[in-house]
DNA sequence: GTCTATAGAATGATAGAC
DNA sequence: GTCTATCATTCTATAGAC
């Protein structure tokens, strides 16, 4: 070993659950959305896909490790616009590319983005997990673009924090997903001072 | 009776609780911004406050009325600036002093706002009790000027997310609340199109 | 206003049969 | 892979004494 450092990058992408294992995660993502973690109970879960809560068991050893399941199952989705990004580092398309694949991502899964940024149990999971630590690490670093000054900070949080919540919120609710896109594409690009972004 | 309607306006910040009481309330906003309500049990609360179960359980009635209660104090706190910004309904500066309010409380209470804006609890108790809902009606009124076109209502559910998703965010944790408080003002005016907004 | 004591239901989790 | 049955613990909530 030399210099080069070798570092081990977590693919959730290639994560491999059995379907029955899928069928718990995707029961638990449904209710995670609609009564966060701590308020779905691993009965719900089972009375959910129509099965005791033993089975459940038998798929995952704790309830912690379903949410763990759950987590990885959706940052998988973010995967492969992150390392299109990262391969196109620098480059002036790059955040932007992200930018709207993460909008679109948002917007399919409007019920549950809420439930994955701000719920309390995953939030604690995300501080205690490195791979996703490292995952959130990369999208950041791609977001900010290497500059970590507070302005770029704040306007990444801010950012991350508007695409998140606005996809949920009830103003917005009878909009449909193209209308929404391009409205929140627009706005965040005005974010992040891009020139072209269309005002009204 | 004519045709002029009377309608009967919530004052949250007229409301008056007992010592005991405010007691309880605190310590369960605390617990509701760390761990969620449904995360957050009686005993925890009672336990915060150095007595039993028995006498919480003697100044509100259930939960719900603590998780009322606690919604109630911190909408109370906006109140004021709500209705310095509907007495100049229309007026140019309206909107913006209203923001300027609304983020200075937000960074105040940096650890809640998340909890009130996203916990599935208080979501549905927003969606159930009318006071509630009449007071971010009045809310959203203003800050759309009256326009509630597909743009407008975005921009709204935008703003409304990143002022709350940004003083949360670890990216921003470490910035002193006024170094938090211009750059959020300026990218929150960024977003509603002013041309004195400051780019980099 | 606070306590002890308790009821009744639900929780996460396990053992062992099929 | 699913079941029945069970365990220990915790939950919200109440009764009644001080």
């Amino acid at each position: 070993m030399t210099s080069v450092e070798t570092v081990d990058v977590h693919k959730f992408g290639s994560l491999r659950y059995s379907e029955a294992q899928m069928r718990v995660l995707i029961a638990a993502l449904d209710l995670f959305a609609e009564h966060g973690v701590n308020g779905t109970s691993l009965q719900m879960i089972a009375d959910d896909i129509g099965v005791t809560k033993a089975a459940v068991y038998h798929q995952f050893r704790t309830k912690e490790a379903i949410v763990v399941g759950a987590v990885e199952i959706e940052l998988g989705n973010l995967e492969g616009a992150l390392e299109a990004a990262e391969a196109d580092a620098g480059g002036p398309e790059a955040v932007e590319t992200l930018l709207n694949q993460v909008i679109k991502l948002a917007i399919g899964r409007r019920r549950l983005v809420g439930t994955l940024q701000h719920d309390p149990v995953i939030i604690r999971l995300l501080g205690d997990h490195q791979p996703f630590q490292q995952f959130m690490q990369r999208l950041f670093t791609v977001l900010l673009g290497g500059k970590f000054d507070a302005q770029s900070r704040v306007r990444a949080a801010m950012i991350a924090a508007a695409i998140g919540g606005a996809v949920t919120h009830p103003l917005v609710a009878d909009l449909d997903d193209e209308t929404l896109r391009s409205e929140l594409l627009g706005l965040t690009q005005r974010l992040l001072g891009r020139a072209d972004s269309s005002m009204d």
